[in-house]
DNA sequence: TATAAGTTTGGGAGCGCTCCCACAATTTTT
DNA sequence: AAAAATTGTGGGAGCGCTCCCAAACTTATA
C-alpha cells in the first residue's frame, strides 16, 4: 500500500536532490521555485525526483534567505464574548485560512482576549518579525492605530472601512452603504411609505454607512426623512433590536429596516407581541443573511454580505501587495445582494 | 511623543548589537536566551541596548539555526456549518492562541472548507515543516488520521480522546463521563426516578462518555435502566433535541439529561408545548454551560465545561512535549463542574 | 563562418541566528 | 604560591535556502 520513499520522513535538502538527480543546488532551486531558465530535461529529471521523495524545502531557509516568510498575520482584537454570539469572525476566519492555504501562505492568529494585557500584546503583534504582512479584522480601529500600523514598512490590509482611513489606507469591505438603500428601496417599491430604522452601533462605519443608504433611499423617493423613525441608540444586539422596535411602535411605522439580521430577528418578536401582523401590517427587513434569517418566522428578507469573499478579497489583496504586484492603497468593496424573503 | 529609537523601524541583527554594546555575537545570543553563564554586568549593558533599539532577534534565522520554529499548527477539520452555529471553536481558538503567545509561540491555522479538496488539504498539512508539533481540535479522529499523526516523528496533542487512542496517543478531554454523572446524581437527589436521556452524536467519545455517566449514575442509585428512556438517535443538535424530546414524553419522565445545552433547550420547547411546568414535572439538565444556558427559561442547570482550559491545556502540554520536559503520551482529563440553576 | 545574443548551468556569498570549542579571566582548592 | 576547577567570552562552522555572477552551451544575426 505504501511507497518506500513518502513516508513522511522527509528530511532532504536542496543539496541532496541536487545529488541525487545529478544537477546542481541552484538548478534545482530553479525548479522549486518555476524559473523559467530550466531546460524541459532537466526539469523534468528533477521534479522526478522532488516527487519520488516528497521534497519539501525548509521553510525558515528559504524565509531567511528570501527575507520573506510566507506567512501572514491576522488580528482579531475582539472581546470574547462577541466571537461568541457572532458567527461573523468564524466564518471570516475560515475565508481567510482557506484563502491563504491554497496560495501557499500560512495564517498566524492573534485573538485579544480579556484576561490579556492589551498594550503587550500590541507591543508583541506589532514587534512581530516573523508574518510579510497583516490583515486586520476589527471594526474599530482608530488613528492610533492605523497609525501604528503604517509606521511598520509592512503590508496590511483592513476588513471593514475605518473612518480615519486616509487615502493609502488598504481596507476591503462590504458595500453597506447600497445594500441598505437596495433594501429600503425594495420597501419603498412595495408600497411602504412610514418606514422606520433600527441603527448598529455608533462609532462603526458600517452603521454609519448603513443608515446613510437608508436615507439616500428615502431621499431619492421623495420621501422626507422623519427623525423619530430612526432609533436612537441600538448597537447591533438582540436586546437593542427589540426595545428599539418597541420605540418605532409607537410611531405607527408600515416598515422597518434593521442594520442587521439580530436586531431584525428580535423586532419581529416585538412585532408579534404588539399583535401586529408580518408582512401585512409591517414589513421588515435586515441586512447580513446570517442563519437565523431564513430559519425566522417568517424568513427574513435581507441583504446577504459575502464574509467568506471578504477574508478571500482580503488575503489576495494582501498577498498582492507582498508580491509588488499593485501599489499600496488597495482598496476594494464587495458587492452585496438583496434576498427576499416572506417578512417584506 | 516618541523617542528616537524605538520606531518599529527595527532590522538590527545580533551582529548589530553586539557592536553596539561592545561584545561578540555569541554573548548577545546567551543573553536574549537567558543563558546562565553571563556575568551581571555584561548583562545588563547588553540588555540596555537591546531594549534601546527594540532588537528582536529574527525568527527565521533562528529557526533555521536551532530547528525550532516556536510555531504550532491548530488544526480544526470542521465543516463550517458546524462553526458558524457553535461556539466551542470560537471559543477553543481563543484559549489556545492566548496560550500560545504568552508563551512565545505562533500559532498557524488549518481549516478545513466545503469547498476545498480535503486529501489535498491532509497533504498539505501532514507534510508541514513549518510547525514544530500540532494541536488536532477534532471530535472525529479516526484511525488512519491517528496513524498519520504517529508516523509524522513530530509531537501532537488532540482535543477530545479518539476511540482509537492508544496507550501512546496525546489528547487532553474534559471528564464527560463524570460530569453526566454528577448531573444526572443530583437529578436523583431532587427525587426524580423516571429519567430520561437525550444522547449526543453517536461515534464522538462524548456522546459515549456522557452517556456513560447517565448509566452508571442510574446504577449507583439502583434504578434499572430503561431503554425507552434513551433516545436512539440524537445528534447534538438543535432538531434532534425537540423530537428527542417528544419521544420521551411518551414515557412519562419526570427528569431529562440532554447530553449539549442545545437539545436542552429546545427540548424545553417540547417540554412547553405538552403543557407541563419545568421542574415542576419535568426537570431537565445539559452539558456544556454555554451562553444560552442562562439566557434560556427557565435557566438551565448544567455541566460547566472549561473550553478555554482545554486549549490551554492542550498548548502547555504540546510545548511541554516539545521542548522534552515531559514524555509522549500526554493525556490529561480536565475537570467539570455542575451549575445548577432553575431548570431541576 | 565569425560574431553577437540568448539560454542553461554551477558555484560563491550571504541571510541572522545557534552551538560547540578554545581561550581568557576569575575563583577555589591544594 | 601554584595548580585546578569554574565562569565568562569570542570566533568558526553550519543550518538550507536565494540570488548574483560567470562560464558553458545554444541559437540567431551579420
Amino acid at each position: 500500500m505504501t511507497t518506500d520513499f513518502d513516508n513522511g520522513f522527509n528530511d532532504l535538502s536542496l543539496e541532496d536532490i541536487a545529488r541525487l538527480s545529478g544537477v546542481s543546488r541552484s538548478t534545482v532551486s530553479r525548479v522549486v521555485n518555476q524559473h523559467p531558465n530550466v531546460s524541459d530535461t532537466t526539469r523534468r529529471k528533477v521534479m522526478e525526483i522532488i516527487t519520488r521523495y516528497n521534497f519539501k524545502p525548509h521553510p525558515a531557509a528559504r524565509a531567511l534567505a528570501s527575507q520573506r516568510s510566507k506567512i501572514i498575520g491576522i488580528l482579531i482584537p475582539h472581546i470574547v464574548s462577541d466571537l461568541f454570539t457572532d458567527p461573523f469572525f468564524s466564518i471570516l476566519l475560515q475565508g481567510i485560512t482557506t484563502a491563504a492555504n491554497s496560495l501557499n501562505y500560512s495564517p498566524i492568529l492573534w485573538l485579544t482576549s480579556a484576561n490579556v494585557d492589551e498594550s503587550a500584546f500590541y507591543d508583541q503583534v506589532f514587534n512581530d518579525r516573523l508574518a510579510d504582512g497583516m490583515i486586520v479584522a476589527s471594526a474599530t480601529v482608530n488613528a492610533t492605530f492605523l497609525e501604528r500600523l503604517d509606521q511598520r514598512s509592512k503590508p496590511y490590509i483592513i476588513i471593514g472601512r475605518p473612518f480615519t482611513a486616509h487615502e493609502k489606507t488598504s481596507y476591503v469591505d462590504s458595500e453597506n452603504e447600497q445594500g441598505a438603500r437596495m433594501l429600503v428601496e425594495h420597501l419603498i417599491l412595495s408600497g411602504r411609505r412610514r418606514i422606520g430604522m433600527i441603527t448598529g452601533r455608533s462609532g462603526l462605519t458600517s452603521s454609519h454607512d448603513r443608515l446613510q443608504g437608508y436615507i439616500s433611499a428615502l431621499q431619492h423617493a421623495d420621501i422626507p426623512i422623519d427623525m423619530r423613525l430612526i432609533t436612537p441608540a441600538s448597537d447591533y444586539t438582540d436586546a437593542s433590536g427589540y426595545s428599539g422596535m418597541k420605540l418605532l411602535l409607537q410611531h405607527r411605522v408600515d416598515a422597518v429596516f434593521a442594520a442587521n439580521d439580530v436586531m431584525a430577528v428580535s423586532a419581529m418578536r416585538a412585532i408579534k407581541e404588539a399583535g401586529l401582523r408580518i408582512p401585512e401590517d409591517i414589513a421588515i427587513g435586515g441586512f447580513d443573511d446570517m442563519g437565523l434569517a431564513h430559519s425566522s418566522e417568517p424568513p427574513l428578507t435581507t441583504i446577504h454580505q459575502p464574509i467568506s469573499h471578504l477574508g478571500d478579497s482580503a488575503v489576495r489583496g494582501l498577498i498582492d501587495l507582498l508580491e509588488g504586484k499593485v501599489e499600496p492603497p488597495f482598496q476594494q468593496m464587495l458587492p452585496v445582494k438583496l434576498i427576499v424573503r416572506q417578512s417584506t
